[in-house]
DNA sequence: GGCGAGCCACAACGATCAGTTGTGCCCGCC
DNA sequence: GGCGGGCACAACTGATCGTTGTGGCTCGCC
């Protein structure tokens, strides 16, 4: 099916007439009539009855109708997706279950109609992600750079959330009947987090958060996938993970696993948000705006040092 | 832009491979490989990076990949809206604003995904509906014929619900002020409802009406449309009309129209729905069942004869 | 390192199709 | 009856689609 044959039908559809959808069209009147033939031989069914003044719909071409104004209107949203120059919002999430994920989706939903759209680096290295929006290949990234030092001049990091960090147990480990626990709980306790990338931000991350509170976190091995992940903490009785209380990790139902809120104090993954230090894309600020509007955290949460001390261009420079 | 080479895409996005996608869309691999690099022209973007192993989308064809998937499930949609044996229910309204209308949103709107097509018959007689109907050319019909006897053995009419009237008037009209009215409140006033075919179940409709509580009601004249119907409401003194409590006029504010509910008794115009003595659409069943949850009438309410004596084949013969 | 397997792109070809011009038909209107 | 507006059919041409054949590339294996 073509859809330049759609655009025809809709504005034939709307204009009562084939001819004058032609000339809006800037092809000939027989063209659109031909469009209109072939989509009606492709569909076996009439969607026009011709009159003496132009073309009126029939039932079907009623029904049909607004279904071919929506696919139209969906090649249109889908070309500004990608023209060059004029496109649609396009963030870098780390995945699609991830909270910035969530936050986005939340976002999305509150304001319908806006175009974005979100993709994920293939090269997970925010050096990579800085370079894109250097590029303009992406509007914005959900990475982390750990010195601000690092970035070009004509790039910015601004903080945007704190993700409040939850345990994820099995129904046999010992902790899992606690209804919130502290950092000093969590002590003597093997915590598992596979796939972090050595020298990453997270690997920053869980190296202090174990300095900090003596913590027994196992950040090195492969991760063989979220199956494999929960699979394995389903079945032990010694094996936690850590997991952003706003992830949306959506698990089988018989897994059972438990998710325990961490307290006195919060660890906080602070989300960061990478964009450019000039003329970042319009439909950003508002986004900004609207991680103002999540539950903020207790003054007592713990974060990362990157994230407590000053960081560059922060806040004031997006708006 | 072909929606073929959209499926293909698609496909082979989620396959990671050309080969693969061309294998099940029954086509080669290199007319898969030809319909991708067409859309990439088209777009002057690069969808895929071509690997040893396949493809992988690149961060355009990240963005667009969803509203690829969008387009082509619209299209199916579209298709099956129309494809005679296996389309989307159809019910004829008489009006997008009219009650049945909203009530069929109302529905549509607590049931995301129905297959839903509002369609209006051109030709504005019952009989082009019941034959319609008999035809399979619509599912259903939000019609009346006064008289059941007149139906085809294969079609039936059920009462669908009723429409409480309301009065709408002008804000210098001498009933402006009023919270509710009752039907003697209105005699002596001019009451006009343009539009109505002589000897259709309106007509028949208001003559019972006036009969019954001695009213002066205008139903004849042409009717030059709802702007002009509103724009003398809004400037008369002593001009009202009859619209439904649930139909959905939507008017400029500068009109600053009121509608005024009418009680002691309720005026119903009731609202059937004419549909295939056997075999209706499955989707029917539910749809009727919708009307059972809207807010039931008082006990009193005046409805004409031909609600009020025994309809054929009323209510569970649809269930 | 060489080689085969798997995958994608380019080339050439035939069939089909889209759009153009020219023309005829139909209907409503003067 | 003649005219005007609008749509459909016919014939033609250039573009396009899908096919077969082929070459280049990368990975993995011996």
């Amino acid at each position: 099916m073509d859809t330049e044959g759609l655009r025809s039908f809709v504005r034939a559809a709307e204009l009562g007439q084939l001819q004058q959808a032609a000339d809006e069209l800037g092809v000939t009147q027989q063209a659109v009539s031909k469009r209109i033939a072939v989509l009606e031989r492709e569909l076996e069914v009439r969607l026009f009855t011709r009159t003496a003044r132009g073309v009126e719909l029939t039932l079907d071409g009623q029904a049909f109708l607004p279904h071919a104004r929506s696919i139209v209107t969906g090649v249109e949203r889908a070309v500004t997706a990608v023209r060059p120059g004029s496109r649609a919002l396009r963030i870098d999430v780390l995945g699609l279950r991830s909270a910035q994920a969530v936050v986005l989706h939340d976002y999305w939903r509150s304001h319908p109609g806006t175009n974005l759209d979100v993709v994920t680096l293939k090269v997970n290295d925010p050096r990579v992600a800085v370079a894109a929006v250097e590029a303009g290949d992406i509007d914005a990234s959900f990475r982390t750079v750990t010195d601000p030092a690092t970035l070009p001049r004509d790039v910015q990091m601004i903080h945007a959330f704190d993700s409040p960090l939850e345990l994820l147990v099995g129904p046999r480990h010992p902790l899992a009947s606690a209804r919130t626990l502290t950092p000093l709980h969590l002590r003597k306790h093997r915590i598992w987090v596979p796939g972090i990338a050595p020298r990453s931000e997270w690997a920053e991350f869980y190296d202090q958060l174990a300095a900090d509170f003596d913590l027994r976190i196992d950040a090195a091995g492969p991760h063989f996938g979220d199956e494999v992940l929960l699979d394995t903490l389903a079945d032990s009785a010694d094996v936690a993970t850590l997991v952003g209380a706003r992830d949306r990790y959506i698990w089988p139902t018989n897994h059972d696993l438990r998710r325990i809120p961490i307290v006195n104090p919060t660890l906080a993954y602070p989300i960061s948000l990478i964009l450019p230090a000039t003329n970042p894309h319009p439909g950003l600020r508002a986004i900004i705006n609207h991680f103002g509007n999540l539950a903020p955290l207790p003054e007592t949460t713990w974060r990362p040092f990157w994230a407590t001390t000053p960081r560059r261009n922060d806040g004031d420079s997006a708006r």
